[in-house]
DNA sequence: TGTTTTGTGTGACTCAAATCACAGAAACAA
DNA sequence: TTGTTTCTGTGATTTGAGTCACACAAAACA
């Protein structure tokens, strides 16, 4: 729980009464690996907040193929969050690729925290605010960047993710063949 | 100021005294077509709120190859984001296509809004979520969407534009050449 | 431990979309 | 009105990346 302190502490200063608060919002889950968090159809009761271990955030098209929207670890937030945020069911998968613990939070708490704390409204909005410059950057990439420069930019962006996951997940998430991203680090 | 008024009630109520406040944080703004309201390398003063005309937000990568990040109209917000939060120079544009009006905030003032008011807060972070999530889906499109889908995807969600902005631009917006573009409506 | 599954590199082939090139149409300006 | 710029459709050609197919390596497993 400190983890979640501190995170929080970074961007809205809170003091022991207030945190003592704050936590019963969230529950605790311990996660193994390959284990499925949310799959496809589910209903989205939560957003997680990764206190270790590593966990892709995916879904499968028409073809089966799979794509990857982002990878989450220490302090990411994630969720299928279209569907979270609007209270349908997910069309997306949360496995875990390396175990680790996560924390729960309902829509329903998330909100009752934003409208209870000014405070925590500021740091959700903070939050998100990165969260979308972050998107718009991807956004960018996706755009304009090569194959090439955008394998550039994750391992820029992710260091440790390169060593810590295979290759073929990295292909996903940047949109591109397998072979092709095999193809670009000769 | 009344559009901005009605835009902001319908996710937070304020009253007249709370408004009266509010709008002293904006300035207004008459566009003409072809005017640009940001350039790469100015200081990025200003998110704007839309009341008329239509706006395309674009950048150039090092092929003079122009790509669209977003295109904004009545009651949208637009900037360059990334650069807007962090207080750096723009690497976008903002061009007017159809001439109208915007209502200019300072990050100064938006952040002097949201601190003073816990609803201003509330309804800022609301907006961001709304945007998180439409990012996140046009992200999905990018990664698996053919040009095909892609294009249905755009005149589903904006059949205005359609009619009111070249094709030649909407491919801009999809990632898709013009020439491509235009073979796909046979 | 050996066995199975999953990941990775590499060649050959295919194909969808980009690029190039042109012409007519529409919008705009003087 | 006429000239000029911008937009759009369409053919011909090129090309980058996807797909297919295989072999070997590495990890997970039992």
């Amino acid at each position: 729980m400190e983890k979640l302190r501190t995170h929080i502490q970074h961007i809205a200063p809170i003091n022991d009464e207030e945190f003592e608060e704050i936590k019963t919002h969230f529950t605790l889950k311990k996660v193994r690996k390959g284990q499925y968090l949310l799959s496809e159809g589910d209903e989205v009761k939560h957003e997680y907040f990764v206190l270790s271990g590593i966990y892709k955030v995916f879904y499968i098209d028409g073809q089966e193929k799979e794509y990857i929207l982002q990878f989450a670890q220490e302090n990411w937030w994630m969720s299928d969050y279209p569907s979270f945020f609007k209270q349908k069911d997910a069309t997306m998968y949360i496995e875990c690729l390396v175990e680790g613990e996560v924390l729960c939070l309902t829509l329903q708490n998330r909100e009752k925290l934003s409208a209870t704390f000014h405070k925590m409204e500021h740091f959700f909005r903070v939050k998100l605010t990165n969260g979308y410059v972050a998107l718009q950057l991807r956004i960018k990439l996706l755009l304009s960047g090569t194959p090439q420069q955008r394998y550039e930019e994750f391992a820029r962006l992710y260091p440790n993710l390169m060593q810590q996951i295979p290759k073929k997940l990295i292909a996903e998430f940047l949109g591109v063949s397998r072979e092709t991203l095999s193809r670009l680090y000769q």
